[in-house]
DNA sequence: CCTCGTGCTGGGAACGTTTCCCCATTTCTA
DNA sequence: TAGAAATGGGGAAACGTTCCCAGCACGAGG
């Protein structure tokens, strides 16, 4: 689209018979233009094809025009409503959209750094684990590089964000498993890196402390937010004696390798063992029975998040924190424990 | 990371004592340059965070240094593979991955040129159904953007492309059924917008067609690679008197739904019914039991096409098809139909 | 009739790199 | 040893746009 020589704004206004500064002020929807010329610019544009160079405008105005997604390796479903709900946003803005996955492993806080630095970004949507990382975003700060955080869970009034409440949520969640009557109740917490993990963990407790239950270490387990770390900590818990009556676990992937530990163990979901997911991934409807989860709406969060990176580009005062709500859905992984 | 005045190259120059003109050399590691001037310039670009100007390199070289990735909303699991082979790639290249999915329904041709015009990419990687859109192609290269095709099925011989053999995989699939002992195998199609749709048909009716079984047309029925079309292309087979004994579904997806259509209909898999999915992807080890499935290596294909791009970017001649193997695994979902 | 604002337009200088062309010095070849 | 070739370096133009500033017409008010 771009070797055989494209037409330049001179073409343009050479056709138009006008200056070049004019077809810029035509091009940017500028004041200062009459009817007649901005027509007779429109039709030259038309003719010649012409398409303004997104690399000398960005020279000119130090602006790419390329925002980030910064995320790390979760379940593919949730990147994949990220990407859909900051794309959405984006239509019809002159923004495009760099992905920018990390390995929490290999890439520590100063590569992660560098590559945006050499990325020449406009700015950076963070997603967690990234949305937490305070050293992250006080060198995006010092660089002058805007951001807007994703399901942030501390230090918040530092940035535009968007989030669910992770506490009342999971909260909510053991609350519904309470009220069936479950007692004995099993954690699989999520990847300890991202702080959601230890929110929801915060809300798990203060449900069952207030219902008087006391939640016993060997109850908590801890898994990866992956299917696989999911299995292995399921397999623990219900190699408990006695094992609980009930799983929560802190994402939809985990929650569906519950399912299949019980089916190794030749348990009945939900009679033998109630499981509540976290989400509502896709993975929440595909396995059977599906699960009862937390509907947490990362599409409309990637949504808005975007929607205030865009507001702090065109120079307007930056958001606060926003909260989404979230939404507990009863579907068929629960029910009442067995009566023993 | 921008805004406060960041080094240009005269700065480092001044710092270095040398011209800018060397200072490019160093950068873009050119000869004629002394060691000793060399580390000289090093030093000063560490000392002021120096970091070229990728809009000014763009600018002068007509590179914008990114890369297109078009797909169309297929699953998420392909979309993050897709996405993770390319990025693998592009690792430690200066090259970024812009993410472009389309709406089919909204989008047509005409729209999806002008997207990537108005996008500055210096080079596209076409996912299914693109890489089989014959015109998108022409104006490709008319417009002379280099492109490679990720699992074209057809117009090959037109660029550099990278693919499995759906026809010998969806064979391989039938015959495994048939080995099995089944003969009225029903097959749930993908979306006809996709031309693999088709040549996984084809490689099913080869497979029938050697041993001697003819597909009745109620036998064949379609749906869009998602689960719920899966679900309902299910149902429709599973009412016919008599039911199949074995359903190939052209994607896990739509197998996942399978499997939740038959427990529906309170049949068990795989001992009423064997379910045969397709991709390998994530949905084929969460859902049980887990699936018989055609792996596909789509990171690894979408790997080898960034690779051939790049070539291409670097002037080298543009390679040809290349063709990955494919592989049944076979798990829990299939047996022998129950004899009657 | 002169002046003064106001709305439209153009000239020229940036923006930060690379590249073309040039010169001086060193090294190799015959 | 003379000439050719290679090496190390610099000056200035170019890439396509926007932005600052000035100029020009036109109508209104004195």
């Amino acid at each position: 689209m771009s070797r055989p020589k494209r037409a330049t704004i001179v073409d343009v206004a050479r056709m138009a018979e006008v200056s070049a500064k004019t077809v810029s002020r035509v091009v940017n929807n500028e004041p200062h233009v009459t009817e007649a010329v901005k027509t007779r610019v429109h039709e030259a544009m038309r003719a010649l094809r012409y398409h303004p160079n997104v690399a000398a405008q960005g020279l000119v105005r130090s602006r790419s025009y390329l925002i980030g997604l910064v995320y790390e390796k979760p379940s593919p479903s949730y990147v994949v409503e990220l990407q859909k709900g900051a794309l959405e946003r984006l239509h019809g803005e002159r923004f495009r959209l760099v992905v920018l996955p990390v390995e929490s492993v290999t890439e520590r806080e100063e590569e992660i750094i560098a590559l945006l630095r050499s990325a020449a970004l406009d700015a950076v949507l963070l997603a967690p684990p990234a949305s937490d990382n305070a050293a992250l975003m006080r060198e995006l700060r010092e660089g002058g590089m805007p951001f807007a955080r994703i399901s942030p869970t501390r230090l918040l009034g530092n940035g535009p964000s968007v989030a669910m409440d992770d506490v009342a949520a999971a909260q909510e969640a053991a609350e519904h498993l309470i009220s069936l009557g479950h007692r004995r109740i099993g954690v699989i917490k999520g990847d300890p890196s991202h702080a959601a993990a230890d929110a929801r963990l915060v809300g798990t407790m203060q449900a069952l402390t207030k219902a008087g239950i006391t939640l016993h270490p060997e109850l908590i387990e801890s898994g990866l937010f992956t299917f696989d770390s999911g299995l292995a900590a399921a397999r623990r818990l219900l190699a408990l004696n006695p094992p609980p009556t009930a799983i929560l676990a802190q994402n939809d992937d985990m929650a569906a390798a519950t399912i299949a530990a019980a089916r190794e163990c030749g348990l009945h979901v939900p009679e033998d063992l109630s499981v509540v997911g976290f989400d509502d991934s896709d993975i929440s409807r595909v396995v059977w029975p599906p699960l009862t989860t937390i509907r947490q709406p990362v599409e409309d969060m990637a949504y808005r998040a975007m929607d205030m990176l865009l507001h702090v580009l065109k120079g307007e005062p930056e958001g606060g924190d926003i909260h989404l709500a979230h939404e507990l859905l009863i579907r068929r992984s629960t029910a009442p424990p067995r009566a023993n």
